[in-house]
DNA sequence: GTCTATAAGAGGATAGAC
DNA sequence: GTCTATCCTCTTATAGAC
């Protein structure tokens, strides 16, 4: 292990940063739990923002690598499927991983004050390269008439993302694990209501 | 008047606590907006805490008599015709107070951790004086045969928590406010999905 | 009620030795 | 790479005069 500490300091900063909120969580515990002084940490983070924004990068690059991933893996089918599919391996995706997601909700529902402008501008970024790949798929279903083309391709993707954050937060604050028949009822309902607007 | 300091600090606060959060609202900010001493404010409140959740038990009390009024305007209704009246005021007095919700969803969802314990006290008695309103509407609807019995009035009041948050975000995050027609629809589909299970 | 002055402590960050 | 020691700033809160 070349970074067995920096590893740690990650792994910590993660749980405080997500728990306790950027503002709450400060170098002196996280330096505690790893078990260095406050002066190592300095060693790898120049600050407590790039440590930050290390950690919240490190989210959104590894999210953006899975949703791209499905869609390479699901080409091969019809735009109105691989939507479906996307939906379907994503949500099972994000219950595996739901404190990433719960940390990017944090984040960008009530970003810290420090942070807030940063923040903003990344997650810009970072959506639009998320939009990129679910524009393909929209823009591929209105081509060939499984979507109405009097609604933009935005509009639908902002539509989905509600979707999306409705079936996030029952896992996040309920605690509601759908199972695939459920998920699968819950697709046909958005889908239904997406085509007819 | 006669506390038109104490109205300031109150409605500054609010402000603050709202767009900042907990741990970035400081007390000598507030107090810069006001035109007072920091040592003044302390003679109203005893400390930062105090202030907060003077504040924070407000809204809930006002929430609270809202429910309460709008249940007893509609007493001489159908369970079910109250349930969806009930619903109906509801969304449009959040609609008008939105920065309350926004300021309550904030602090139950990533509450400070200074007063994390306090708020979740707090919130457990508040949501139980609520439970207690929709649980007589929930009973009857049971009693008459509106609602399935075999679920309880815990999991009804629960599903109707979350479809009120999903309108909630709609109107926070999407900034999306629902005219009555829109607002019927939603109720349907809500019901019929309810009644089903 | 509001002020001046200040105590008391927390937290981010750095200098420089090893 | 990690440490000791320390600086500096920000923030809550209080004492006591007016």
């Amino acid at each position: 292990m070349i970074n067995e500490t920096n590893d740690k300091i990650r792994y910590t900063s993660f749980k405080f940063f997500l728990e306790k909120g950027y503002e709450s969580t400060n170098i002196r515990d996280i330096c505690k739990v790893v078990d260095i002084k406050p002066s190592s940490l300095y060693f790898y983070y120049k600050s407590k923002q790039e440590l930050f924004f290390s950690i919240y990068e490190e989210i959104w690059n590894k999210k953006i690598t899975v949703i791209k991933k499905i869609n390479e893996l699901n080409s091969n089918k019809s735009p109105d499927t691989r939507f479906e599919l996307m939906y379907k391996q994503l949500i099972e995706c994000h219950a595996k991983n739901i404190l990433n997601e719960k940390f990017l909700l944090r984040y960008h529902m009530f970003p810290a004050e420090e942070i807030a402008m940063i923040l903003k501008d990344r997650y810009k970024f970072w959506t639009y390269e998320e939009y990129k790949i679910f524009a393909d798929i929209i823009n591929e279903c209105i081509e060939k008439g499984l979507l109405n083309s009097q609604r933009n391709t935005d509009d639908y993707f902002q539509h989905f993302k509600r979707f999306m954050l409705y079936q996030l937060t029952d896992m996040l604050i309920y605690n509601i694990k759908k199972d695939s028949k459920d998920q699968d009822e819950a697709w046909v309902n958005f889908w239904n209501y997406f085509i007819s607007g």
